[in-house]
DNA sequence: CAAATTCAGGAACGATTGTTCCGTATTTTT
DNA sequence: AAAAATACGGAACAATCGTTCCTGAATTTG
């Protein structure tokens, strides 16, 4: 009947995720996407809509991939504590390493658009409780087994660890490249628990 | 010899932090400011150059406004870690009254733009180190008069209150109105110190 | 082969973008 | 009063915005 899809949505989506992730939702043109996934407008168009309705899905997939991630890591993980310095050492990591930073998407549409786009702002509410559960499932782990001091409630240490994490991703994003700022960060934030 | 100006320029440059706070700098369209400025097209361009020069000069009112609060803050105080407590209470207030949340004028800029304009790039680590330096002062302040436990190194705490402040005004633009999860993160923080 | 469907490319849309310019009114200084 | 300077409103600018549509080629299934 039809000819088959000659690019695949996904590898499409992903590549819509890393330009709106640097450049954000209104800094990001129609061209710019045109460009960035490589096929026509009317492809595009017909794919996905609009530029808002393609925005969303790229934000929902990052949503799901790093929440996956983040599962992931934490069932994997034979000491709770340690994981969740990894994922801090990794997130200081990437903040290093690139001269352009691109934080963290999820961050970076929570400031610009959050408040703006009702839609948007409630995929960023959702994520931000399911990481938080996530976290806080892990902390209490950790407390059972003894790895995580038990002094601090789950569900406190859990918002406090999303809260710190939030904070680094925007240092990035702001361009500091100074290993010993992120390093002191971190130093204070793990002598807690 | 000339007419003098009808409008006072600080007056202006407050609306324009105003409305660029809300919106942020891609957000805002120069209609937008001629509206919330309540001058002319030309008056605004004759007076600020254009679109990007109002923003600098916005960006550093506002930063400047800040910082000298914040120095003010911490010379009047007569305990150092209230003044900080009060400082994270001032901002948990701001986050669940207003049904829409500006967060920080200087988090949103880093976010939207600092990978991308130089200059404004400038002005939020400027900012930053600023910050941090008054922080750090103050708590080497307060671990001498004992009011701020010394087991963490000064630079290294002003940094981690930073982080954290920074991590709240995300999440206050993130439309986060729950005042329990700001609780419980102020109360994660202040076990620290 | 024929029908159906999707592709790419590009022209074109009206709307909005940031910016400039002009004419007139207003105010100040000589 | 005359001259100089600036504010003002609004028209107008070219450029870009997001989006739609048309065309012809390509590919798949019946």
């Amino acid at each position: 009947m039809a000819r088959t899809k000659e690019f695949n949505e996904d590898q499409a989506l992903d590549k819509a995720i890393e330009i709106f992730w640097h450049k954000g939702y209104n800094g990001t043109s129609a061209q710019d996407l045109v460009t960035h996934l490589g096929l026509s407008r009317s492809s595009l168009y017909d794919t996905f809509g609009d530029k808002q309705k393609l925005f969303v899905k790229s934000l929902k997939r990052y949503q799901l991939q790093n929440q996956e991630n983040l599962i992931e890591l934490f069932e994997k993980s034979e000491n709770i504590r340690t994981t969740i310095t990894e994922i801090f050492k990794q997130a200081v990591l990437e903040s290093l390493q690139d001269r352009i930073t691109k934080g963290c998407f999820m961050v970076n549409s929570a400031v610009e658009l959050a408040m703006h786009d009702p839609e948007i702002g409630k995929i960023v509410h959702d994520n931000q409780k399911a990481v938080e559960d996530i976290f806080c499932n892990a902390v209490e782990k950790g407390q059972k087994s003894g790895q995580i001091s038990d002094k601090q409630e789950a569900r406190s240490l859990a918002r406090f660890i999303f809260n710190n994490y939030s904070g680094i991703r925007v240092l990035a994003r702001a361009g500091e490249k100074d290993k010993k700022v992120y390093d002191d960060i971190l130093k204070a934030i793990f002598s807690l628990f």
